[in-house]
DNA sequence: GGGGGACATTCTGTATACATTACCGCCCCT
DNA sequence: AGGGGCGGTAATGTATACAGAATGTCCCCC
């Protein structure tokens, strides 16, 4: 048994099954057993199953009623909603920030990363690896802003769903002719919602969140229907079915 | 063995271990080991490590570092988050319905329901029972409505929050002096969303969602401020702290 | 040739064994 | 007397054994 970390054989098991249904090595529709999962892995039956029940609760797959489970399968309107679902929950992080007030170390913190953000949108020196990095912190960040546990996790919950993150489609967008006029596009829209939450603007900093989200959504389409070979360089693209 | 059910022994699992949690046998912030509850419960620990997870992920408990876990110790911010969540989430779920059109067959058993709510709250036939039974249905529709399986899920999540479930506080409602009236005016606002959803009036829908969902936030201050004595009839009051 | 039923295989759910790791209290040393 | 190390105990993580259920498969009978 692995010396290293205290769940190594659990965290093994996630993270290649998941990796195996995100790249599509595991067609979706496919039914998966445990136990060809732990052969599969090398693994015994006790921590793949627990993967699978972690799979299972981020919705990559579904129970089935006699046991075992199904890679799920996902459309497009899925992915839609998936994003939908997040730009409502940061939108509700952002105006419950707003009325409530942002937590002030957070905020101050929010304050560093929108200014290493724009550094790192700059034309002269564009930094495409420290613009993912800050921008993930920017909506983890914002996920926390309102002081809410609650809300943060389940904010940050919606993130997991299928290519729903806010970093689910960066990687893709290097491909994409004019990304970086959309990667300044959307931290424009990173100030204004700290500037909403700041200036206690609750209805509009949830707008502009949501609205935020919808890059995502863009993107998704955007590669879909323009630049479908790109697909596979999307994370969960592949499980979309037709 | 049990002869009964599939997974028998982890459904006990999961139901007692959930019950002594949310009746307060088990004190919030107390420390929960598997072999402990396992023993407690007799059963192996196999299907108490998976009810434990399960909670872990309902919120009921929290992770330790070092493995094991700690009874969630929840405040009242804590539950009126839950609260506002399920609320934002039944907003969307309720604006999407309006916006997408909503599922025919859920609208015609909606309709149903509601007559039937209708008949339940009418002082001259009150029915209690009825009313508890049709209302929880009533959302289960409701987060169906926009026929998004994304939604629907993560409302019915939302909903199993401590105390944010739309029934959370009907039991001790029956103790609230004049709750027939705020029965009726639940009712009212059931109407007026599946009216909105109806006429394709998203903002008003997930408007109206969320305003219903402050029932709920009412009856909590009410129970808390004006009736501690009522908290224990209220599942997961006992998990407030102070 | 097709359908149905008994059998075999495989899988799940549960219990338990085993090794490693964390926890706790005690004692010793300064 | 206080703090730090040390050992015992207990709990976790993982593997595996075993029984019951599900699936499918193969053969027989029609």
């Amino acid at each position: 048994m692995s010396k290293q970390g205290r769940k190594a054989q659990f965290t093994r098991a996630l993270i290649e099954a998941r990796s195996l249904i995100i790249d599509g090595s595991l067609p979706a529709g496919e039914r998966l057993t445990e136990t060809a999962l732990a052969e599969r892995l090398d693994l015994s039956r006790t921590p793949v199953r627990q993967a699978m029940d972690r799979l299972v609760d981020e919705g990559l797959l579904e129970r089935i009623d006699t046991g075992g489970c199904r890679v799920a399968r996902f459309t497009m309107a899925d992915l839609v909603d998936a994003i939908e679902l997040r730009g409502v929950l940061e939108g509700t992080a952002a105006r419950l920030a707003a009325e409530r007030g942002a937590v002030p170390e957070i905020a101050d913190r929010m304050e560093q990363v929108l200014d290493a953000l724009d550094r790192a949108v700059d034309p002269a020196r564009f930094d495409f690896r420290a613009y993912v990095r800050l921008n993930e912190e920017f909506h983890d960040l914002l996920a926390r802003l309102a002081g809410s546990p609650i809300v943060a996790r389940e904010v940050e919950r919606a993130s997991r769903l299928p290519a729903a993150s806010p970093v689910a489609f960066l990687q893709g967008q290097e491909l994409i002719p004019d990304f970086r006029v959309s990667l300044g596009r959307a931290q424009h829209q990173h100030r204004r919602i700290y500037e909403a939450v700041r200036d206690r603007e609750g209805a509009r900093a949830e707008a502009l969140a949501r609205e935020h989200a919808r890059l995502a959504r863009a993107n998704l389409e955007y590669v879909m229907h323009e630049q479908p070979s790109l697909a596979d360089r999307v994370p969960g693209l592949a499980l979309v079915a037709g």
